[in-house]
DNA sequence: TTTATTAAAGATATTTAGGTCTTTATTGCG
DNA sequence: CGCAATAAAGACCTAAATATCTTTAATAAA
């Protein structure tokens, strides 16, 4: 469904909330360690997601990731799948056409079309900080150890 | 969502039994000229479908793609995708864990799962004849030359 | 039986996603 | 200032998905 990377990215962005609650300002080892991926591709990803100004880095001692004051609006995950996988993931075809296009459907654009769109609207409900919230409340957990 | 590849082989099997339909065996090249999909990697494609039994072949002057006289059960799409996927394809978790677990589950399983499920039940209930009536019934098409 | 036609098989090539390494720039601390 | 710690940047590497090429085997028609 989403790629590695966007899943990285995700967790990513979860550990440093997470971090940031306790006081931190996570660098990307902390964050690899947290989300349980690789360093230096982790460290690739954060690039990206400073580059598309949804968090905040500095370098040097003391540096790491974070997120602004006026981190007012919530990052959707929406806005991380669409920084990760382009605008078009959320009106792919199911049967591999080009494009989605109700006039010329595809056969399974009926059904298809409506899950396609449930995955979309949770995209735009759930929130970094919603994810994050249910880890702290001990609802979910951010990584898994074994299996 | 589904691969390429998987979605070339629903693709492939809506158009044998199109084909079929009007008294046609087709070769892998009307296939993928039908589809259109790359021959030879269509021809790889099939060689596993068949490989898998979900249909016949015969080669040589006169030979083609078919389904069996016995095809009385029809060809789900979770049978391909099941094929082409492999099982763990229905059961993946939505945030990169390894498995999904409902008893130690992630942040986003609660919305996830549902999504995951309807769209694996989508793919217990279409099979490849109700794709091609769809299609023969003039609701939805098999390739689009544009956009 | 020869030939044309077709799929199977296996090797190879290309592209994309995923991952690593090395160097440089920035920052804070002693 | 000089050093240690950190992210950025870019080159590079690896693995998997996608695609192609070549040879072989089977079949039917002439
Ligand atoms: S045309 Fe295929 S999903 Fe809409
Ligand atoms: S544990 Fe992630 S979807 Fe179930």
């Amino acid at each position: 469904m989403l790629s590695k990377t966007t899943e990285y990215a995700i967790r990513a962005l979860v550990s440093v909330e997470l971090n940031s609650r306790k006081g931190q300002r996570p660098g990307f080892k902390t964050i690899a360690r947290d989300i349980d991926a690789p360093e230096q591709y982790v460290a690739k990803i954060m690039q990206t997601l400073t580059r598309f100004k949804l968090l905040k880095s500095v370098r040097g001692r003391g540096g790491g990731f974070f997120f602004t004051e006026d981190y007012q609006q919530d990052i959707f995950l929406y806005d991380v799948v669409w920084i990760m996988e382009g605008k078009t993931f959320f009106t792919r075809c199911g049967f591999g056409f080009k494009h989605c296009d109700a006039n010329n459907p595809c056969p399974l654009h009926n059904e298809y079309e409506p899950i396609r769109e449930a995955f979309t609207q949770l995209l735009k409900k759930e929130t970094i900080r919603s994810l994050a919230t249910k880890i702290e409340k001990g609802e979910a957990v951010l990584s898994r150890l074994s299996v």
